[in-house]
Formats: structure tokens, sequence, C-alpha cells
DNA sequence: CATGAATGAGGCTTCATTCAT
DNA sequence: GATGAATGAAGCCTCATTCAT
């Protein structure tokens, strides 16, 4: 990944099959009280009682609250990143890339609300690894969408731009739907969101116009 | 505001000029440090000392380092509004607006840097005013929004999801400039966001003519 | 009185018209709060506050906290016996005066019960003053039950023994009742209180019919 | 017990051995300490410190300072009226239970003298625990009395009444030798006080008859 | 006489982490 | 591999008291 700053590894592998049922334990411990209640707000002895194991066990796995915080981080990024390229993985048309790409995005916060609670925390608990995630994001999105816009599916702009933009919209929609409501944008929402990202990113005119 | 659960009021409030400036002070050492050094790693000592107050002084104007947090928010969200109304005041075109309206946001939030860190974490340290914050800004933009579509400025959109998409797209651009980089987004960043912007906003171009 | 340990001496003495009201509002204040909520729990701050006078003003009147509780205590300690003595002039009869005594006891503590249940923090507050409280209690005591002694109106035992043995019985029955139920010790108590006193536990001889 | 109000239970039950001894440890530095210095100069770095603990390890097993108070009077409670009523065991004559009861109470006193010190601060501390203590105290009393009376070896009177009573006697001479003397009452004080129990104030009648 | 701002020592409590079993 | 007891640094907050106005 990038620069942790203290560096480290994730904690010890373990071994048996018991050890990585442990680990799963606190991992989901993790995603659940971090997710509920806060990173701060969640103490190591929080997390052991949780997943029902002895306090000393935690480190046994995880080198400290922030390591097992950072693999949360790590996970959904993984998880987030190949859920949607899954969904969209064949899909030529980039306008509905775009729209089952969110939905997707929005589905999966849903299902993981608690996981997606954690990423908007990350900035608080270490600025670094927030900028890691977006910045990992970012990347694969301007990646399609330079495609996109080299195919001349989409407007040509610079696709950084567009990407910083697009993942915009989608996080405060998720922030106003998924987190404050506790559900999927509604479809009237989603309308207006594509028919603003349709004419948004539509390719200029063409020939005799076009710029 | 709105429910804070506990709520209280702004500590207490100072009766005399030397009480007005101590709190100052205490307000301008949080600004900084939460800032800088972040909510969590921030103590009341490390604000007394920086504000060169006595520890207990801080308890006078404050009920809790919680407290001052609040105020900050609240501050830099009545601030930011304001000075971004006050940039706007007068201007008819939309799209208009929404440039300077944008570029004023950035300038401030690079004025403001550490100021605006503190927004960045108050999801973190206290959800409900993290809630507050972005349903304040949203309710004001929402209203210029519908009054332009209102005026045919702007395509006929739901505001509110046409205000928390623009929202988005400013936010990011904020985190990956502002916060990462330290600077304003670059001309050709703000020319693309503006294209964007053009063409997602622009009114649906009627049967004959389009533009 | 006695030994203060440290000694001390009465604040200063209010010299104006003015300060004696601001020194009795203290006073006052002290009675409630310590009686209601108790000395370790109320502060100099809620003193001034409930008295409605500055916060440095307390010590214009006091040399601290404890010097006002000690004020209390032996205002309550003076109020107490010449109010008891008042109530038994001139009465012959022991036992009359005996019942007489509690029941202005009785009286007394309910219609002072806030600074009633400032004695019984004494102890805990400053042990030599409780020690001092319940000695002068005890020696005007002692000396009223020797005399009856002398006069062979009561058994001719030690006066100090009987003193404090009586003192006990109406020291809780105070605490039963006016402290846990605010109201006097009803009158079947008083009855069956007053044949205790009269003939202790034998059981009535009655040579005839026993009972 | 009863409405603590917060209530709870004893902080957390110790596991195994060692963590038995190191609670003991606490419990017999609180009782050595509030009673000899007293509960509110008292801190919990004083009880660590006196038990040779971490400070850390004082809330292993208690919620807070007053806690272990707590549990302080219900062991001295439980302590005090088991030992007594051992001492009491199969004696028929009430007067001579009276006797070994109250000899046996001033014993124990002394002998648990800090012990004995923190009861006097329970009121200060916890009204509602010193409601407790003596209230649990009177309940056993009034029970002994009320059979006592049945059979005829007391005067029939409200046996509640005799307890307070009897029971304030034992407390102000414990309070007068006990804990200002520092040994148990005299002998001379026990005579009398037995007499007064047996016959009350009234004056011996006389060879002949008396008054 | 009165005030209220300021102070800093001191108390309570939490918690990440270590370690012996 | 697992545990839970132990720790002490560090944080938050209160409060009696002083002092300049």
């Amino acid at each position: 990944m990038s620069g942790e700053g203290e560096g480290s590894g994730p904690g010890r592998r373990p071994a048996t099959e018991r050890g990585r049922a442990t680990k799963r334990a606190l991992l989901e411990a993790g995603e659940k009280l971090f997710g509920r209640v806060g990173y701060h707000e969640t103490s190591v002895a929080d997390l052991t009682r949780e997943a029902d194991v002895g306090h000393g066990t935690f480190y046994l796995y995880f080198e400290g609250k922030k390591e097992l915080f950072r693999d949360l981080i790590r996970h959904l990024s993984h998880e987030l990143r190949s859920t949607i390229a899954r969904a969209v993985e064949g899909i030529e048309d980039r306008f509905e890339v775009e729209r089952v790409g969110f939905e997707t995005f929005f589905r999966f916060a849903l299902e993981h609300r608690d996981l997606y609670t954690v990423v908007h925390q990350a900035g608080a608990v270490d600025p670094e690894l927030s900028r890691w995630y977006y910045r990992r994001l970012g990347e694969g999105y301007t990646e399609g969408l330079a495609e996109a816009a080299r195919e001349g599916q989409i407007r040509d702009l610079d696709p950084e731009t567009m990407a910083y933009c697009l993942a915009g919209m989608g996080h405060m929609m998720g922030m106003r739907w998924v987190l404050w409501e506790g559900e999927a944008p509604p479809a009237s929402w989603m309308e207006d969101f594509m028919e603003l990202l349709r004419h948004g990113l539509a390719p200029s005119p063409g020939p005799e116009a076009g710029r």
C-alpha cells in the first residue's frame, strides 16, 4: 500500500483453523463496533468481548487497534472495487457502466453499512490511510473514464477530474441516503443523477459544432 | 441548531472584555490544533497551553472539549455560507454563480485550512453535528438551485438531488486539492468541472433548437 | 470551644448592615445546601450562587468552606441547647423535663431539618468538631441528670452514663423518624419511649395483675 | 440490598486466586484508610498504594471508590450481626442476651475499629446505604425483642421502639468509648447501662416503700 | 464591599499493551 | 493458541482559593 508511517505488517498470520476463526471474529467485531460506535469510542476490550475471545488474544493477530482498522479499510477497498468491477464487467455502454456501478455501490454500502461507516472515519483516524483509500478508488475510476473518453463515449475532459467529480456525487448521495436514512437513494434521485451525468458527460455534439 | 441530545449552549458567556479575549484565544487554539493534529490527538491541556491560559480556565467557557469543537463547526458553517453568499450576491447568471461560488469555497477552505480540516473530522466526533453541518449547507444550496430552475436557467431536476451532487463534486475536489495538496484546484480542473456542470445542468434543449 | 486543629476565628466580622445580610445569606445557603446535598457535594460556587453573591465575596466572611460548616454546627448546638433549656425551664418533675425536652428536640430537628442533617455529617467532615458537639450536649445533659439524682428524682447511677444512653435513644429515634420519614416520632413511640425511661425493660411486676 | 439508584453489583468478580487476593488487599486498604483518614480524604491512589497494586487494578474489582465503601459496609453489617448472633446463641435469659450482645458489640467495634469508624461516615457518603445498614440491624433486633416480649421476659412495648432505643444507647456508648477513647466502655458504665435497661430511670424503690 | 476571571493541584477513570500461566 | 490479571501513562474535569478591578 503506501506509507503507513510507523509501518507494520498484518499482525501474526493464523496458522491453524481455530486461529483463522479467531481473527475473523475480531475483524467482524471491529466492523460492527467501529461502524456503530466509532473507532475512538471502541476499546480493545469491547472488541474482544464482542468477539468472545480473551483480552490478550487480540495482540496475537493485530499489532494494535489501529491495525485492525487498517485491515478493515483495506478489506473494504478491495471488496468494493472488485464487487463493482464484477458488476459492470462486459457492459459496453459507459453510461450503463455508470448506472450499474453506482447502483452496485449503493447496494454494497447498504449491505455493509457498518463497514461503510468505518470509511467515513478514516480521515480522523489516519489521514494517510484515508488518502490511500480514495486515491486507490480514484485511480481505477480514472482509468475507466480515460478509456471511455478514448473511445469517444464520453466528453473528452481530464479523466481524473471527472473521476473525482463523479466519485464526489456518489459519496454525497451515499452519505445522504445510505448513512443518514439507511436506504439506497430512491429511484427519482437515481434518474436525476443519471440525467446529470448523461448531459454532463455526453461527448460534445460532433463534427460541425463540437469543440 | 438541532437536537444535540445532551445539548446545553455555549459554555458560559464571558462578561468582560478580558473574558472574551480568553474565549477567542481558546477557539483559535482549537482551530489550529484540531486542524493540524486532530481532535482526538489534542488534549484540553494542549489547548490551554496553546492559548496560554490556565488549565481550569478552559471550563469557564466550554463544557468540555466537544463543545469547543461544536462551536468551531458552527462558526465555520456560518462563516462559509455567508462568505459565499456575499461573493455571489447580485450575480444573475446561475453558471456564474456556481463558478464564483466554488472558487470562493476553495479559496475559503485554503485560507482556513485548519478549520476546514476540522469539518472532515466532524462525522467521527459527533455524527449528529456532521449531519447538521451538511444539511444546513444542502438547504441553502437547494434553495438557490430551485430558484434557478424556476427561472428556467437550469435543467428542471429535483433541486435537492442537484444540490447534493454538486456539493459532492466540490467536496471531493476540495479533498483532492486543498486537503491533500494544500492548494486550490488548478485552472484546468476548474474548467473541466464547469464544463461538466454546464452541460449537466443546462436546461434541456427543447424541441427545435437545442443550444 | 475546643481544639479546632488549624484554629481560626470567625472569618471577618461584617461591619455594615449590608455585610451582615450577605453573611447571613451565605449561612442560610450553607444550611440548605449542606443539609440537602451534603458538605462534600456542595462547592463554594454553589453556596455563592444560592446566596446570590459574587464568588469572591465568600472569602470576605469565611476563611474557607469548612469554617462555614463549623459556624453552622456551633450555631445549631447553641440554638438547640437554648431552645430545650427554655422549654423545660421551671419544670420540676424530671420525667416531665425529659418528655418535654425530647419533644422539643424532635420538633426542633424537624423544623431545622437541613441543619439537623448537617450535624450528621460533622463526623465525616471534622471528627474533632463532631466530638465537641456531642460532648457539649452531653455535659449539659449530665449536669441536669446529676442534679435530679441528687434530689432523688431518678435512680442514682453515673449521670454521664445516663446522659449518653438517653442521648443515644433520642439520636436513634431522630434518625428513624425525622431523618428517614420527615416527621416527628408518633405518639405511640413517645409513650413507649417514656415508659422505657421510667421503668426500663423489666416486665411490670404487678403483684396482682401483671398485665 | 435495596434500591441503590445507579446500583450495579460488586465490580468484577475475580476468577483466579491471585485476583481474589488482590481484591482482598484493596478491601483491607479501604478499611484501614477510610477508617483512619476518612472516605473523602482518601483517594483511589492512596488505596492502590496501600494495597501495593497498580492504579488501574482498582477498577478491575470496583466500579469506583464508592463501591468499595459499600462493600465494606455490607461486609461489616454481615460480620457484626453474625458475630453477635453467634455470641448470644443458646442464651435463654433476655437480659443476659442483651449484656452479652452489647459486650460482644463493643469488643467487635474495638477489634475492628477502623471498620467501625467507616460506618459512622456512611450517612455522609451515601444516605441510602446508611439507612440500609441501620434498618437491617434494627430488623434483627426488633425480631429478638418481639420474641422476648411474647415470652413475657420483657415489658410489652412496641419491639421496634425498644430496638431503636437500645441500639441508640449502644451507638452512643460506642462513640463515646470505642471511637473517642479507643477502649470498651468500662465495667461501671456497663453495669449502670444494664441497670438502666433492667429498670429504667425510676429510682429504686428502697427497702420498704420507695417513693 | 463586591466581583468574577483565573489558576493549578489533585481526583477519578479509561485503556492500550504486556506478561505469566 | 489462549487467557485474564496487571499496569501506569494520560485524559478529563472540579474546585478551593487568590487577585486585580
